[in-house]
This record gives C-alpha cells, structure tokens and sequence, in this order.
DNA sequence: GAGCACTGC
C-alpha cells in the first residue's frame, strides 16, 4: 500500500476536521453508535437524536431573532425535528403554517410522511407537502408543510408576502441551487415588511458566517421596527453535531496521472487489504464510469483469485430505474459491492452499508458564458465542501475510511471551500422574469446571496426584450409578459406556446413542450444503438425532431399509453409518463391565462412558425462550401453542428432552428427542425433587422 | 456517427 500514506488522524478523526476545524461550530463530543436496535417509542427515538438536546435553545433562538442559521450534518435530525418543535411550541397556532422547504422533491415526501408518522396523523392533514404535480395539503388542516423551494417561489407569485406562514425553515441551503438563492433574497425582503416572520436557514456546512451577514438587518434611522418587536437583528447560528462515525481520510501521496486508473487500483486494493464493506466510488460522468467498469470487470475475469467477490455497480441518472435499484440490493455474504458513481450519489441518493469512498476529487459542473449565450458541461474540481460529504458516505453504519486520490497539500492548499453557486453559473433568463412577476423592478439591484454576474444579467434582458417579454423599461408587457410568467418553463419554450394559440397550433406546441422538458424520450443504452436508430426512422418527419416527437406522442396515445409499445418502439415509457404529467399541467395554464387550445390538423407550417416565435435566436443556415455539415448561427456565426441523434443528421437542410446546444469536441445542435427565413423577420423584426435581406436566402 | 453532473416549477 505504498501508494498511500496512512491518513493523518485529526482531532477526533471526524470528517469535518480541517484547518477551519476548530472555529465554531464544531461540538467536539458525539456519541459514535448512537444506533441501537430493538424497539423503542417513537418518543424514545425522537430524543435520541443529537438535535434533542437543543430543542430549548433553538426555540429560544427562533423566539427572540428574526433568522436563526442551524449548522448541522447529516443524521442531526434538525430537518424532521425543528419543524415539530415549532409547531409544539405554538407557532402553527391561529391558523397560522409552518414551511420547511426542501431543494428536491423525493426529500420533501420522504421527510413530509416521515414526520407524520412520527406525530401519528395521516399525511396530507396536519403534516402534508406540494410538490409540482402533486398537493397533499388540506386548507385548515394542514399545520405542517413540506415543499420544494421552487414551489414556495411559485406561491409568491399568488401570496408575495407569504402571509399564512409563521416560520419558513430553508433546508439544505449549503446546495446553493437558484431557487435556494432567490428564496433566500425574496424572504430577505419580505422580512422587512413582515418583522414577524421567522426564517430558520439549515445549512450542512460552516459557510454560516456569509449567511448570518447576509441575514443580518440594517437598522434604519429613526425606525427601529424590529426593536418594537424586540428581536435582534444579528442572526442566531447554533450547531448540531451529526450521528455519522468516524471516517479516516487517506490522501494520495503523488498527484495521479489517470484518475480512472488510480481509482480502479484504489478499489482493488482495498478489496485485497480491508475487512468487508461496501466501496463507494465517485467519478464525473458516463463515460469515467463505464470505463472504471470495464477495467474492474476485466480484473475480475483475468485475476479471477484475488477481485473474487467484487460487485461492480455503475450509478447515474441516465441509467433505468431498474439498473439504478440495482445498486440498493443487499450486499450477499462475503461478497463486496463497489458502486461507481457520479455526484448523484453526493446528494440525492444515500446507499447504506458503505464503508469505503474513494474520491476522484473531479465532477462534472456547468458553466454560462454569456458572450456566447451557451452552456458547457465541464470536469471541475471539487470543493472542500463536496470533499468532506463524500467522505462523509463512509461513516453512515460504522467507522469507514476515504481515499482521496490527490494529496493533502492539493486538498489545504488548492480547493475551494464551497463551491461556486448555481445561480454564477447558469443562464438567468428564468430567474429574471420569476423575479419581474414577483414585481421587482430593480433587478440589476437585487439582494442575492451570490450576486450572477452582470454580463449574465444584461444578456437575460436582452433575450427577454426581443421575445417582446420586456419592454423598453424593462416591465413585463402586456399580456406576453404576464403570460410567459405564468409558465413555468423556459421563456423560450413559453413564448413558443403563446405564439401557437394565434397559429392555431397549441395543442401540438404543448406537446412538443412537454418532451422538450424531459430529458430524453428515447432509451439509451450502449448495445441497442441499431435498434433504436431503426425504431427512430419509424416516426422521422422531413421537418425535424419537434415533429417526430408529434409522430411519438400520436402513436404513444393511440396504443392506448401502452408500456408495451414504448419498449417495442425504444421509448422510455416513464419518460412518457412526464410528458403527459407536463402536458395536463400546461394544458390547464394555458386556458388559465386565456390562451386558444386548437389543433392545426396536420399543417406543420404552422408548427414550425411557433418554433420560430420562441426560439428565432438559435436560427442557423448552412455553409455553401461546408461538405461536412457546418452550419453558423445567424447571430454569433458559431460554428455548430447538427447532433447524430437528430432526424435532420446527413439531411443537412439549408435553415435549421435548434432546441439547445451541446459541447463537446463542437458544438452539437439537439432538437433541430426546419424553417423558412423570411419568418425569422416576421417572428422578430428587431432582433433580425441589421440582417440584410439577401442575407436570408 | 455522438453522448446527457444534478435538480426544479
């Protein structure tokens, strides 16, 4: 084992033991096996989690502050538990309610019946949750509310005060996703005009100090309003220790070449040297991770001997749902499971029985270049943050270990210490306009936890501009605006719909929308490429893929949404399942906000405009000269291509509008479809008007 | 002839 250094054992060897280790938050004692078996009350249970012995200080703390930040890891309880607390201690009396939000929808429903359990009601009256397509709340009854961060967004837009409820507990702030961040600014302002609310921000990391000063009140001359309700105006922090056990960290002792490489060795050694355990194994993406398989497969075959008894399991969300479930299986006797995944595993997934994490130190992140309008997929370095949460996996059922295939110095010296949040990332057109309907005006002044970048700002109002979403003054027109607002999709996408009710076209649009918001409609696998390009030709229309989908969803519907034609057709019936999920939903929007449902009976022209109306930007026109099928955007003249999974791939016809872009050696265009220019002037004058005419033929 | 980290309304 040369290769490593044995891991140098920190004050109380805990996972969260670096050089910030002492600061604050850190309550050195833990009990290590909290976890007892055998039966025990509910009530018994509930006070034996580490946050029981500060349900006074928190209910303190939230009486006498208006934001109080919880620090604390996994397993502290602090997310089933302070809501219950809260509503013992009196908050949820006078029909006043009590949130806690949540940033993925599995986690809402776990905890939301969790807790009901706990409190023996039903789910769905005094504890119930929402989710998109789901409410399981009853008015007047439900006291308890679990839901996603994006949900408590949309009811802003009906409620922007958020009137009927007492305490708002923001769970898993660390993730710093964008609705995270832009809850966190809106429930900064609403706190100004409500002094009474109560915010709780629970964060697994020690990044409270930027919390509690973006929390922190200004005090107004002349106004102490807070004052007068006697609440101080700096932020309470309290931290929670965790029930995870101790995880020696192993650094490598070199950098690695060959991640996949290192990785792999690291697995088989392991194998050779520990006790039993599960390995659990982080790489970045698809292709790390079939190889990592294939190399540890191949050893299990070749060297029969010693890699006998080696499990290997790949994890990422591209997988089915069966292939993913694969990986929950119990471990047999003497047997040991490596699952080779990638950041799903970090959050959204939590595998019982491993003991072992090795960590490639790498994932994959997306970046916005605004200059160019396009989002990339890239391998990136973790942080401290994500370093210490993988480790973390390893010491859910006992002591584990994790081996981090970079060295100690990379780890102190070269790692950031959180990551750079979502909203620094990504492309703002979204967010701008949730923020325009909730009625605020300055934008560019907004108050974020993290401030996007201003490039990032001004190229989300320009494209919000020229689909005629915003006006000269940047306000919402009438009724787009108001309208785009209310569909909760891409502005794009949402344009794209608005225009199809004036085609006479909306209810093919809506199905196109629909399958353009799941992630892919087709089953995809390694070894049924040929069939499944062969199932593809079957609903291939001349136009593109939005009308191909049209095709699908026609046949889709007239098996009767049968799961059997999905899988003779390689279609994934689950993804089918969403689209008609997304399709009733958007259907409802759309009468709501006075649009015309009405089929075009087959004239695809019309299809096609309404594409154009939402997505004129991404127009792009063929090289003359190109014999490998280069087309240039109309607007930036990038070079792109169309995708190989394209109905259009080698069709190469002269316009093409794209859905989205993907990066990897060139640029792809996925979801293509045809158009004729002169629709683009039509679609949008004052973005094509500097086009010379000739230009467009 | 290529490939989609992960969420969410």
């Amino acid at each position: 084992m040369s290769f490593w250094k044995p891991g140098t054992e920190r004050p109380q060897g805990r996972v969260v033991d670096d050089e910030e280790g002492g600061v604050l938050f850190l309550s050195g004692s833990h009990s290590s096996s909290s976890s007892s078996y055998g039966y025990a009350s509910i009530e018994k249970q509930r006070q034996r989690l580490p946050v029981y012995k500060y349900r006074t200080a928190i209910l303190y703390l939230v009486e006498t502050h208006a934001t109080t930040i919880v620090v604390g890891e996994t397993g502290s309880g602090k997310t089933t538990q302070i809501p219950q607390y809260l509503k013992e201690a009196g908050w949820a009396a006078g029909g006043r309610l009590i949130a806690c939000t949540q940033p993925r929808r599995l986690a809402v429903q776990t905890v939301a019946s969790r807790v009901a359990e706990e409190m023996g009601v039903k789910l769905g009256d005094e504890v119930g949750y929402t989710i998109r397509f789901e409410d399981v709340t009853k008015p007047d009854v439900t006291v308890l509310k679990f839901l996603t961060d994006g949900v408590l967004l949309r009811e802003m837009m009906d409620d922007p005060l958020l009137t009927k409820y007492s305490v708002i507990m923001v769970d898993e702030a660390h993730e710093r996703s964008i609705s995270t961040d832009i809850l966190l600014g809106l429930l900064k302002k609403i706190q100004r005009r409500r002094p009474e609310l109560r915010l709780i921000i629970s964060s697994a990391t020690i990044e409270a100090k930027s919390m509690s000063d973006f929390f922190r009140m200004r005090k107004k001359r002349r106004e102490p309003e807070n004052e007068e309700h006697g609440l101080e105006v700096e932020p309470a922090i309290l931290s929670v220790e965790g029930r995870g056990f101790n995880v020696q960290i192993n650094y490598a002792e070199e950098p690695v070449p060959d991640y996949v490489q290192a990785a792999v060795s690291t697995v088989l050694l392991i194998h050779e040297r520990e006790p039993t355990g599960d390995v659990l194994l982080f790489l970045t993406g698809q292709d790390d991770i079939d190889a990592a398989v294939q190399l540890l497969s191949d050893e299990v075959q070749t060297n029969g001997k010693q890699s006998s008894g080696l499990i290997v399991l790949p994890l990422y969300s591209g997988l089915s749902r069966a292939e993913q479930e694969l990986v929950f299986s119990p471990t047999p006797r003497g047997k040991r499971k490596v699952v080779i995944s990638t950041n799903i595993a970090e959050t959204s997934l939590t595998l019982e029985g491993v003991v072992y994490v090795v960590d490639s130190g790498f994932s994959k992140q997306r970046f916005y270049n605004p200059i160019s309008d396009i989002e990339n997929l890239v391998v990136a370095p973790i942080s401290k943050a994500s370093a210490r949460q993988r480790a973390g996996r390893a010491g859910r059922v006992r002591p584990g270990k994790c081996y981090r295939l970079y060295t100690e110095e990379y780890f102190l010296k070269h790692m950031s210490n959180e990551g750079i949040p979502e909203i620094q990332r990504s492309n703002m057109v979204s967010c701008v306009i949730q923020l325009k309907a909730l009625g605020i005006d300055n934008i560019l002044g907004f108050d974020w936890p993290a401030s996007p970048s201003p490039e990032a700002m001004i190229r989300a109002l320009e494209i919000l501009y020229s689909l005629g979403v915003l006006d000269d003054d940047a306000k919402l027109t009438s009724p787009t605006g108001f309208q785009v607002a209310e569909i909760p999709l891409d502005p794009m996408v949402s344009k794209m719909i608005i225009a199809s009710s004036e085609l006479g076209c909306s209810q093919e649009i809506i199905t196109i929308a629909a399958v353009l918001s799941v992630q892919s409609i087709w089953i995809s696998g390694r070894g049924m490429q040929k069939e499944s390009d062969e199932a593809k030709l079957r609903f291939a229309a001349a136009e593109g893929d939005h009308v191909t989908f049209l095709n699908i969803y026609k046949g889709f519907h007239q098996s009767g949404k049968s799961s059997q034609w999905c899988h003779k057709n390689y279609i994934n019936y689950h993804a089918m399942r969403k689209v008609l999920e997304v399709r009733d939903q958007l259907k409802r929007i759309a009468q709501r906000i006075g649009l015309v449902l009405k089929s075009c009976d087959g004239d695809m022209q019309a299809v096609r405009k309404a594409v154009c109306a939402g997505f004129f930007a991404n127009a792009c026109h063929l090289e003359a000269y190109s014999h490998n099928g280069m087309y240039k955007t109309l607007r930036g003249s990038q070079e792109v291509y169309i995708h190989p999974s394209s109905v259009l791939f080698r069709v190469n016809p002269k316009w093409v509008i794209y859905n989205s872009l993907v990066s990897t050696d060139r640029q792809y265009m996925r979801n293509v479809i045809t158009i004729d220019p002169s629709w683009l002037l039509e679609a949008a004058p004052h973005f094509y008007q500097l086009l010379k005419p000739d230009s467009l033929h």
